[in-house]
DNA sequence: TTGCATTTTTCATATGATGAAAAAGTCTTT
DNA sequence: AAAGACTTTTTCATCATATGAAAAATGCAA
């Protein structure tokens, strides 16, 4: 389980390299590769002789999805968000301190930022992170800063509990929040929290572009445009937001 | 393992459920499902009181698609064969006797087939099932035949030996294949082999759609758009058909 | 409160995971 | 072709832990 673990965070290597990497012997990782292999979690590559993911953990992880229909339902308030801003648009959930993200309409411009299903990516440099992290009460807040430092990725990251809170302020009142440059670089991200029936952020949907593209003078005209898939979507799935809870 | 493999075909049961399906005690069943917890391959649901796969299997079998570009590469080639065609653009890949659903394109029209990615569907009725197997050697084809007999989806269904080499001859010659109502009443799907550097078919290219958008007298059309997206693909990633080969 | 079903924990035993070592395979150099 | 180095695969004895039975705990309905 260890091993393939592992491999997913670094595909592509060989069993001594594994092996040495996870301090155990040849023997141990090669018999776990073989088991796991013949149920197709991880494949073999013959050309280059060394081990990946297989298509069985694909499949059983896609699975994962299918517990409820919110990605499905999401699609098409991305793709009509993908459509009104001219840039991907993304939906993620919080994972483990982490923005996963589940599923993306990409945008036909030729700069464009796209994070495959399944990128992790922190919470407090990234747009639907802070959306998420904004309606956290402060228990589960502290809760998460306890867990890692707030790492920092650019100049621009917010990597001081203060400065977080009031990022986390002004998202709150504005109603979406902004990554600027916090994670990548020549990236911006604007996004709105999703809500389910109990009033929870469940998920947060975004749109993602080129600092070209998003301007600063942007921000606005797509912050309105993502809160309104936001609340579309929430609407959908019979969510409000604990504004509207009685 | 066999536990968490068991839960992806049939997610959603409680411990006794599962213990029983698996004829294995419910004791051995728990401590496996929370060690797996502990992981984050498997959630419980607190509610519904049952056991899901988690978001940690949705991250691993991600990477799955990580290992070659061909689906990155392959997404903008989808994007213009849906806007192209109208239809929802599907790349798969073979895998154990069925095509694996990777990715999607969505079309925006009201009625629409999705296989969501990590969908699993027997090769011979399969629109991109059939283009792969009408690549396949003979001896590959009779193993192929030779692990599960040809189910039955629908009246339409090739489930004749002589009937789907047949099927396979014509969709070699066309360039595409066509699966019309075979796996579902009421959907058609075109699709074409895309083929890599060593003149392999390694995915499938289609646009699927309700039998009232694709009528028969659409499968020309599509056809050629299919072909031609699956072509430049192919070029894209410097593949080229058996043809080709010197 | 009682009874029943399900889940969780404990415990003794059996199974199989483990690493060292040997065997086999692969590649490069002479 | 032979030798050497390295990697992978198989064998074997030992020990760690997976296993199921049983007990304890929890949850739910009457």
């Amino acid at each position: 389980m260890e091993v393939f673990e592992f491999l997913s965070d670094t595909q592509g290597k060989s069993l001594s390299t594994l092996a040495s990497d996870l301090n155990q012997s040849p023997a141990t990782v090669y018999r776990i590769l073989v088991t796991l292999g013949g149920r197709g979690l991880v494949e073999f590559d013959q050309v280059d002789q060394v081990w990946n993911i297989g298509a069985r953990a694909f499949v059983i992880g896609s699975r994962f999805l299918r517990r409820t229909s919110l990605v499905e339902r999401a699609r098409p308030f991305l793709r009509a968000l993908m459509e009104e801003s001219g840039e991907t648009a993304n939906i993620g959930i919080e994972q483990d301190g982490h923005v996963l993200f589940v599923s993306q309409v990409e945008t036909r411009a030729s700069i464009r930022a796209f994070f495959p299903p399944g990128t992790l990516s922190r919470l407090h440099a990234s747009g639907i992170g802070k959306a998420l992290l904004a309606e956290m009460d402060m228990q589960r807040f502290e809760k998460f800063l306890a867990r890692a430092p707030l790492e920092s990725f650019t100049e621009f990251t917010l990597t001081d509990r203060d400065a977080l809170l009031e990022d986390l302020q002004v998202t709150r009142q504005r109603g979406y929040a902004l990554d600027g440059e916090e994670r990548n670089l020549g990236m911006r991200c604007i996004a709105a929290p999703v809500f389910d029936i109990h009033g929870e952020a469940v998920a947060g949907i975004s749109v993602s572009g080129p600092t070209s593209r998003v301007g600063l003078d942007q921000v606005s005209r797509l912050g309105q445009s993502v809160l309104a898939a936001a609340g579309k979507l929430s609407a959908a799935i019979g969510g409000k937001s604990k504004q509207q809870m009685p």
